[in-house]
DNA sequence: TTGTAAGCGTTATCAT
DNA sequence: ATGATAACGCTTACAA
């Protein structure tokens, strides 16, 4: 075991600690020649630094904080996966902590990870979270913030975001493009920024079409599941031929109730989701969707929350796009070739 | 900001420092009456301990790794989350890295956890690592290990694992009792435990069923999408009208193919997967697969790993059940009440 | 039951 | 360019 420390090495070498404390530390005022003994030294002793004293002394801590609701929903998974590599690159170790979709939890949550002394927190609210007041007062002054996806524009710090209007825009044009005219939505919670900015998308296009809105075939709210299958039936009532859906697991309600219908997926009816989940390319049909890049989304989150803590920057906002994936459950004209 | 230190609290109640951290740590020998007012004078000064502190003079460490061959993964990011939610309620930090399928890189982060001083570690193997050699140089001997899913059992520590060899002799039996009788298998990489106890399962419920074992349809190695694809072509070839897989993906390939081919399923051909990964339950038709029980195991390995860490256990091995859930795909006597 | 005092291993701040 | 020394905030023998 690794119970080397930098004073073995300075005797070995006949230095004080100091000058191989700051040989290892990228100390500028040391002779080359000391630096490379030192480092060989080291490496043949088999020092690894104890990163606990180092934090204590220097103040600093090298641990970042993540918050997200669900860390089993894949789109945060892959969004950890990512910043957890970039930050591990970096020297930085990381905690996880989910809210479970609870306000209650994202706080608490909070407090432990500063009560830890994390340096920076990587946070995607809770849908219950209905603004940054809380999290301000759980969240100190000096801990810099990194807000993705979900996100409080009044909490300083850096967001990283998807140009969700622009990627519910380009689905809805989609639809419109493979020749449904009465097209619904499920527009999400409009309590949350991304569900706001994807309904905006939506009415852009319609509205570029030449389509007016009508607001008895948009159905705000859950967009699980359950809540699909019981909109789809609303939506089939009231003469739609497609639908919008702001999450991939609405529309699969959906499907469930057309396919229940005997109603034939794309001919008679158009369905696109969001979020391209694992499971889309899996169904059948196929489910249109828009990727949201949640790799970039994590690599970016790290490194802004590096720049953040570093104090290179004292934030800024990150846009990432999203893309269409055209499947089967759209295709209408046929254009997919398989 | 928390600048609120046990001298801080030490001085306003005129006492030492030394009675303010061993009313707050729990030590017996505190009346109580100094403990309640510590306590209160903590609360009102808004102090939090300092974790860093705290451990770098304990020399004990309150941050336990977690090594998994992939976060993204739907087995191991519940089985994390399972984790994480117990570590964290006990007081413990939770640190995680990938390995990527990669023993490299699983010997890289165990090194790196193991630089960063944590108490204990979690890891699954990734498919290469081919034996517990490298792990134990990398790891020291105070820092406690709990394995899950792939073990190996020359390593010291505990183990936490699916009765894997019985879910097998299950899914096997299952398909025979729907009538199939010549049963393939894609059995994995026999160089890990786990897919060999499952080929055992499968050997085992075709002696009981009085079915002669006939190597040329079991198909060792890959089990991906791909791999399912390749080898459902030559089961079919060899007269199989069923395919026991160790995986779902392997199993998704299987019907791939035999969709392409027009064959049906459940009707003309059996088909059972393993992990119930989120997909076998929305494809259509469903697939038959085995709960692994990701939540327990994790849960179960948290506990594990505190108890090691404490000292109250040198190592114990613990056996998750697995449980067969039926659906579509193996479904010829039509047993499923929709 | 509480106080005293000595560190845990590193880094910052003086000197030299 | 390097050395000496103190300190980061906490825990823990040992004493009282």
């Amino acid at each position: 075991m690794s119970k080397v420390t930098i004073i073995d090495i300075a005797e070995a070498l006949g230095i004080t600690p100091s000058t191989v404390s700051r040989a290892l530390g990228g100390n500028p005022y040391v002779k080359e020649s000391t630096r490379k003994a030192v480092q060989d030294k080291a490496k043949e002793l088999g020092y690894e630094r104890n990163i606990i004293a180092s934090n204590l002394r220097s103040g600093k801590t090298s641990t970042v904080g993540i918050v997200i609701p669900r860390i089993h929903r894949n789109f945060f998974s892959i969004i950890i996966s990512a910043a957890e590599s970039v930050l591990y690159d970096a020297g930085y170790s990381v905690v996880i902590c989910q809210s479970h979709e609870k306000e209650e939890d994202e706080i608490r949550a909070l407090k432990t990870l500063t009560g830890s002394r994390v340096g920076g927190i990587l946070i995607s609210h809770s849908l219950s979270t209905k603004s940054g007041k809380g999290i301000m007062e759980s969240v100190g002054r000096d801990v810099k913030l990194v807000q993705f996806d979900r996100v409080f524009h009044d909490i300083p710090g850096s967001t990283i975001t998807n140009d969700d209007s622009n990627g519910a825009y380009n689905a809805t044009m989609h639809l419109i493009k493979n020749g449904y005219t009465r097209i619904g939505a499920f527009s999400g919670y409009q309590g949350t920024d991304i569900y706001i900015e994807r309904y905006d998308g939506y009415k852009r296009a319609l509205e570029h079409a030449g389509i007016p809105l009508d607001e008895s075939i948009v159905f705000p709210g859950f967009i699980d599941r359950e809540a699909g299958y019981a909109s789809a039936a609303k939506a089939l009532e009231r003469g739609c031929d497609a639908l919008y859906c702001t999450g991939d697991y609405s529309a699969l309600g959906a499907m469930d109730y057309l396919r229940e219908k005997g109603i034939s997926i794309p001919k008679e009816f158009g369905l696109v989701g969001t979020a391209n989940e694992d499971f889309t390319s899996l169904i059948s049909p196929s489910l249109t969707s828009t990727e949201q890049n949640p790799r970039e989304i994590g690599e970016k989150a790290a490194l802004a929350i590096i720049r953040l803590m570093r104090g290179e920057t004292s934030g800024e906002d990150i846009v990432v796009k999203t893309k269409l994936i055209p499947r089967e459950s759209s295709d209408r004209k046929g254009s997919l070739h398989k």
